[in-house]
DNA sequence: GATAAGTAATATCATACTATTTTTTGTCGA
DNA sequence: TCGACAAAAAATAGTATGATATTACTTATC
């Protein structure tokens, strides 16, 4: 039987991996931070394996993984170029995962935070439109789990992420799906700073906001289940900014 | 200096390439048209470089691509098993292309539709925020180069996306960015299928509209900007929807 | 049952060879 | 001498092949 999915681990572990992983997420974030500006050219690869000491299967293969997420292309007796940042598939679980492990500033939380405005209200409001019993029922669930007391960080996180996903399931919209899918992951990993489990309002005011959510799903409206959606989000926001001001206060 | 970029030749022209990329887009069709059921393995390498006559090296540079996108996962020993489509990675070029050569069908239109509701007003909204003078002029330009008469079908598309690509730009946000980048090539490639260019009245109510977000991000109005933009997004849906069901009417 | 040996699949390595394009060089004609 | 075209060379990624390493499942052994 195939195991149980790897919510979180793959954000917040990140460990022992293969040599192509590796090398592909070192690259990645190196790309990330701009060492290689759009338009230049990359290292040839005897140079990349002198680097590395690896095979050039290895490097090779690396090369595939970063043109498919659309950060570089290769062509014959030219090189490897990097593309222009607007080709770069940022709606990915790997390149939000290096960009995670770059740090989490304030422009990239507020940037995740638009598209999450924008993204996932919609969302609701089809879910609101389509639901099935069996979605209905699915959320009920995630938020009995929510609302359970004992939670740390790391296991509200993946509660709150399996209710989005679900959400983002009963869209029927294949696009929404993956795009909730990929958006929550980052969004969740933020938890590992601020968490609701911290502050019994905070962790009172999530868990009802959610359960707006369900009932206006539930009721088939479409409006309300954004709105809900909306405040979810927002509620969030709150709380991180408030995080960073006490943070720099303290300093 | 770097060649202009191949705007939409990715989507629509897919000529002869390398033998990686062909099996790439052969077996991601595959995957998209369900093959392969999710949980279920492919077939072992040998067998695949039995079936394309290729080296093993293509064959496992196209798995990385194909992982990269999260089609698949890999592991020593076990095999190469397909993953849950909601963790297949819908918001890329090479998928969506990928997808667009497998059929333009009404639910697809109607998913990317649903998507495009969903960004780009929020989009055009955060550009009216933030865009540069140089923007707005680059909005204008494009103006231009959509109203200039003579248009043939891929000529106004490449027009249409590049003014979609300026506002995601505008945004200052690199997901909106890569987002907007993503489904519009996407989009536009329905313009093949059918065009404003085709009917003056379409044509001169779309520019319009175009015009209509331009002069709103200069204002720096939000949600004109925004609802001008749902304006363009639905004279769109109701061209394909006509012309759909003018097709159906000859059958 | 727990442990160890075997085995089948991908992961990596190493070394060729091929194909494609850019650059250079050479040739011819004006 | 200059310029235009053509041929040759060189550089780089693309493909091929076979060997070894690693890993997780299976079976055998105690």
């Amino acid at each position: 039987m195939p195991q149980p999915l790897p919510l979180l681990s793959r954000l917040t572990l990140e460990r022992a991996k293969s040599s192509h992983d590796h090398i592909a997420a070192l690259l990645g974030m190196e790309l990330l931070k701009g060492l290689y500006p759009p338009g230049s050219k990359l290292p040839p690869e005897p140079q990349i394996i002198e680097r590395f000491h690896v095979s050039r299967t290895v490097i090779r293969e690396v090369m595939k993984t970063l043109a498919a997420k659309g950060f570089v292309i290769s062509k014959t007796r030219v090189g490897t170029r990097v593309r222009e940042r607007m080709y770069w598939n940022y709606f990915d679980a790997d390149v939000l995962a290096w960009r995670v492990r770059l740090g989490f500033d304030d422009e990239f939380m507020h940037g995740l935070v638009e598209v999450r405005r924008a993204l996932e209200p919609a969302a609701a409001a089809l879910a609101a439109q389509r639901r099935s019993a069996q979605d209905v029922a699915s959320l009920r669930e995630c938020l009995k789990q929510m609302s359970r007391g004992g939670h740390n960080r790391q296991s509200f996180a993946e509660a709150d992420l399996e209710f989005h996903l679900v959400v983002g399931n009963a869209t029927g919209n294949p696009m929404m799906r993956s795009a909730a899918s990929v958006i929550d992951t980052a969004l969740v990993a933020s938890f590992m700073y601020s968490s609701p489990v911290d502050d019994p309002l905070d962790y009172q005011a999530t868990v009802g906001a959610h359960a707006d959510i369900v009932d206006a799903i539930e009721a088939g409206d479409e409006s309300a289940a954004a709105e809900a959606m909306r405040r979810v989000i927002d509620i969030g926001v709150e709380r991180i900014d408030l995080t960073r001001r006490m943070q720099a206060k303290k300093r």
